[in-house]
DNA sequence: GATCTTTTGTTTCGCCTCGAAACATAAGGC
DNA sequence: GCCTTATGTTTCGAGGCGAAACAAAAGATC
């Protein structure tokens, strides 16, 4: 089958054609695990070996593809030349959380090629101040960069919901911020002429288990992310693409009613998930200070101690019948758990699975999983790079000028 | 902006461009509210007026566009030929509801060329018979269908989860049928050479409301839908499309938790939402009989009868719960009522919108509405045309052949 | 070691589709 | 009756792809 045009009302001329198959042979590119020949990606995208030849060496003059070493295995036939995602084009991703700041420059093969992290408690802290501290950490990051790396791009994961067109940051109760416009804020914070786009944590760290590398599918292609920090945030993940609504609005997980006559949430409503499950819930229960870790918990929970445990058990439980609502409307059943739900999914995993197999009404034909990635720290910079990648992805042609 | 294509890993090719201008050019036209000329098309696109009119007349031959008689307006220059969505095409569109069968033949323009629709007392039928009898319905509604119409699919909506690929029927548990394979069964229904397509009935019928017509959008691109019968369905319309999850499972808000310590359901969990807003849960808590009417419920409640106004309250609380959870996951402020909802919407709206108000967290800056529309009945057998009808747009090169 | 085989990459040519621009057509305005 | 205006058509040229022949670089075979 042929490709057929997106929905964009604008006709498609010669241009369209070669602009689309350029993107397509990079797609390839960076979508095979290993590096492929030009004879490969005719193959792949059934095109004739002279056209994927001809695109190809295109990509390669403008440096959007390489060639790599020949394969030195002794095959019949003309060697093949090995090609790869161009080395010299990254992007910056930038993490601001309650607890740390993290910039990271990802390439176009999805290697790290250099980050920074930095814990820190951000809590009520100054805009500002933050923003000033995070440029410092970052100018830092990209005077040690090698020569010729260039950024195309870049993304800013904050732990609350974002008006991305607008560049504002609506709601972040964990760093207590609300309705600020970060356009100064970020202009001081990298070089002039990089673009910065705001994200929200979940929907950016669920980028990096949709994609292990930019335009290469991850393991799973529909899931549901919930990203544990202090509160609980979601992303929902549909054909490995983050579903973020109508405006930044999506994924609010942590809101879900899980007990309607429960304990008023400073959200306004009550009973709310985060009340049972999210990071202080949870140590509160336990009977730990806010400041303890979640593998503190866990700790306690593998001791057998009842308050530790209890807590778990109530927090599982409100996890399933809130994880329960969404799947029965969205209709994944595969949960993946981040943040400090990570940390504590092997032990919440048994508890959880057996509440969602009893309330998800599709359990007995595909039952629920909990999974967790074990990915780095600071999921959501690595997520804000490769959405910045993936536009170079999406097309390449103008980047090619 | 030009086109670009969508992410079928396959090269483009020439005719892929013809291919994918067609579609344009055909959903342009399809899409205007008023017909439109060549040169309207050629601006409504981008392309030449020379390539719109070749494509408009490749469109003409095959009869998947109509030339309308002239518009005797006085006008300066050379009269525009107004162009229509070819009348000669139409789908099929079925429905098996716990109170009704449908069938209804609509045209490329949206027009109803025909319909049949009858009441029925279906819960625990037996499926052989109910699909003689909607045989029967259809092959009557055929026969009479005007010569030259050409039925390009069908599709048939019922009221539970289905397997589209398999042409299964997972789950009706208003019908009282599971797992039930209905190609021979369908075989019956239709003549052969027709494909009917299975479909969920809240979303073939969330497709009424996204579309008012064969490739027209609606008044609303994103919304939930919810279909009350005598459980509740629902759908989630995104930029337009209906989300079907990875495979049926999707928006069965029905089952969404609203009381975690409530009664159990027939699903195996507790306290869901149909317990409190399902038609059965509201005609009992207002003491009328079963197979009472949501209208019959409507004006206990303007004469201001105690039970009945109970009862709406009680469902418009759990409504809230279970809506207020699925906006702040989904993001999506704007909530379309249909079923024996829609009847109820107007004595619902005020105490629900009070509920999604306080429970939503986007609330403040974007208030959730409650819309009902006042579309006929059996909308699924509308969707299930319409739907089929999206086929010949998505792809009209292959019907040129 | 010369030749055959196999696979990759390149070149040439023709076809398809679109855009540009001139042309033709059908009306109203003056 | 001629000019203006808008629509629709025709002609020509250019861009991009496929087909097929060709060139290149290796192993396989004798």
């Amino acid at each position: 089958m042929t490709q057929r045009l997106a929905d964009v009302p604008s006709g498609a001329r010669q241009s369209t054609l070669r602009t689309t198959n350029l993107g397509l042979v990079l797609r390839t590119v960076c979508a095979s695990a290993g590096p492929l020949s030009r004879s490969d990606v005719a193959a792949a995208t059934g095109m004739t070996r002279a056209t994927a030849a001809r695109l190809v060496d295109e990509l390669l003059a403008g440096g959007l593809l390489d060639e790599g070493e020949r394969d030195p295995l002794p095959r019949r036939g003309r060697p093949a030349t090995p090609l790869l995602p161009g080395a010299r084009f990254a992007a910056l991703g930038l993490q601001v959380d309650a607890g740390l700041l993290a910039a990271r420059v990802l390439d176009l093969r999805g290697r790290v090629v250099a980050e920074r992290v930095e814990q820190a408690d951000l809590r009520g802290s100054e805009p500002a101040a933050t923003f000033a501290r995070l440029g410092g950490l970052t100018s830092g990051l990209l005077a040690g960069l090698p020569a010729g790396l260039q950024l195309v791009g870049g993304g800013l994961a904050l732990p609350g919901v974002v008006d991305e067109r607008a560049g504002v940051l609506l709601r972040a109760p964990n760093l207590g911020w609300s309705d600020l416009p970060t356009a100064d804020l970020l202009r001081r914070v990298v070089p002039p002429g990089l673009a910065l786009d705001l994200g929200n944590e979940a929907d950016l760290a669920a980028r990096t288990v949709a994609q292990e590398a930019p335009g290469r599918a991850g393991p799973h292609r529909d899931f549901l992310y919930l990203s544990g920090q202090i509160g609980i945030g979601g992303a929902i993940v549909l054909d490995g693409r983050v579903v973020t609504g109508s405006s930044g609005w999506a994924g609010e997980v942590g809101h879900v009613c899980v007990r309607p006559d429960g304990p008023a949430c400073s959200c306004g409503s009550t009973g709310c998930l985060e009340l049972y499950a999210g990071r202080h819930a949870l140590l509160r229960a336990a009977g730990l200070p806010l400041d303890a870790s979640p593998g503190d918990l866990a700790r306690l929970v593998r001791d057998a101690d009842p308050a530790a445990t209890a807590a778990l058990e109530t927090g599982a439980w409100a996890l399933g019948v809130a994880l329960a609502g969404v799947v029965n409307v969205v209709g994944i059943p595969t949960v993946v758990l981040g943040g400090h739900l990570a940390e504590l999914a092997d032990l919440l995993r048994p508890a959880l699975e057996g509440h969602l197999a009893g309330r998800v009404l599709s359990a007995r034909w595909r039952r629920p999983r909990i999974l967790s990635p074990g990915g780095p720290l600071a999921a959501g910079a690595t997520g804000a790079a490769l959405r910045a990648l993936g536009g170079v992805l999406a097309d390449p042609a103008d980047r090619l000028g």
